[in-house]
DNA sequence: TGTACATCAGTGAACGCGCGTTCACTGATGTAC
DNA sequence: TGTACATCAGTGAACGCGCGTTCACTGATGTAC
């Protein structure tokens, strides 16, 4: 039953590829290994041989998903007409594609109250993933000092992970969708 | 065994009580109805007797601890000398008590990500509480056109609540403050 | 006001179920000679 | 290059445990007369 080197590397891969969409889709604790071995054909047992334990994939499938994030943002940002690059991303993120892209999407608004009980490891990278993407927001922002952008795009971060949250928890259409606008023309602003 | 209608009244209360204090510190999925009747001296099966489901008790704990954000909020604007009652509220929510208050403090910022998986209920409970928090917060701010100062606190409290939410995940203790001292700075202009 | 009876708050055990983790086992892969 | 053996990816069953919910039962409360 051994399987070789390439094709063991694959397996590890798509068992974070799961984990990261179902984590997302219906959070950390509601989420069993069952449910991401299953979709793979493989059984819960086999996971030991790639993780330690559930915690140690629920930190690599947040750090690939922020990953993930940053390069779409970033691609977004080039490829859009507005104003700034700046701009570009909060429209991306503060958008009502990513409120419907449960399986997609943020951690930090997917997930962002679990990881805040996360154990050690998940919310270090979690941390670390936040202040990635703010640096990447900070990069794209006008000229202004540099501290300052930093304070403004962390300001806008938080920002753009509570209305991704809160578009998600409000039931209505219209008034998930006005949060979202309320957002994004209050950060178009800056 | 049975109790009088104010006993039971009584009963009634206290297990909500508990319930929105152990949600917001543990998270809905991760707390038992058992974690929330033992501490009152009460077994499981006792539960049905005042709730259906807990879902319910998920509902109505999540409105009960809104309820006594949003009275918080307006005694800390009163009692405050900030420049507006609007500002008075932004440096008690976006504050360091209210991160450390793992007990209390807004259920929006505890448990945002679970409440947007939550049943339509506990959804609709939660909508309600946060055009309310909204309305509160428009109703403190500076004058302007009703539209623009709705659409203003919107924004406001998304940032909030983002910035309590991720202070939470933090783990570094001064790169936590600073989010919330970002945070907090910016919506002081407003 | 007193009595008979229905109600029901709370108990404690049981229901079926799924969880994270462990383990003996299989057999193909990787490696050392 | 060929062979013998160690490694280990994956299986499937089991571990102990806790979950939300149901239920027969107890006995004090509430109510109808």
């Amino acid at each position: 039953m051994r399987k070789t080197k390439g094709e063991t590397a694959e397996t590890r891969r798509r068992i974070v590829e799961v984990a990261a969409r179902e984590f997302r889709l219906n959070g950390i604790q509601a989420t069993g290994l069952n449910d991401v071995m299953s979709p793979l054909n493989l059984t819960q047992g086999g996971f030991y041989r790639h993780f330690a334990s559930k915690d140690q994939l629920v930190a690599e499938a947040c750090s690939q998903a922020m990953t993930e994030v940053i390069e779409g943002l970033t691609t977004a940002s080039c490829n859009s007409q507005a104003a700034s690059g700046f701009a570009a991303m909060v429209e991306a993120y503060v958008s009502q594609a990513h409120r419907d892209t449960r399986t997609g999407g943020c951690p930090l608004a997917a997930m962002g109250s679990e990881l805040a009980r996360a154990d050690k490891q998940t919310r270090a990278a979690a941390a670390q993933s936040f202040d990635d993407l703010v640096d990447v927001l900070a990069k794209h922002m006008a000229d202004k000092p540099s501290q300052e952008v930093r304070s403004s795009a962390v300001f806008a971060l938080a920002a753009m992970i509570g209305a991704v949250t809160m578009s998600r928890v409000v039931e209505d259409s219209d008034a998930s969708t006005a949060i979202l606008e309320d957002v994004k023309q209050h950060l178009g602003a800056m």
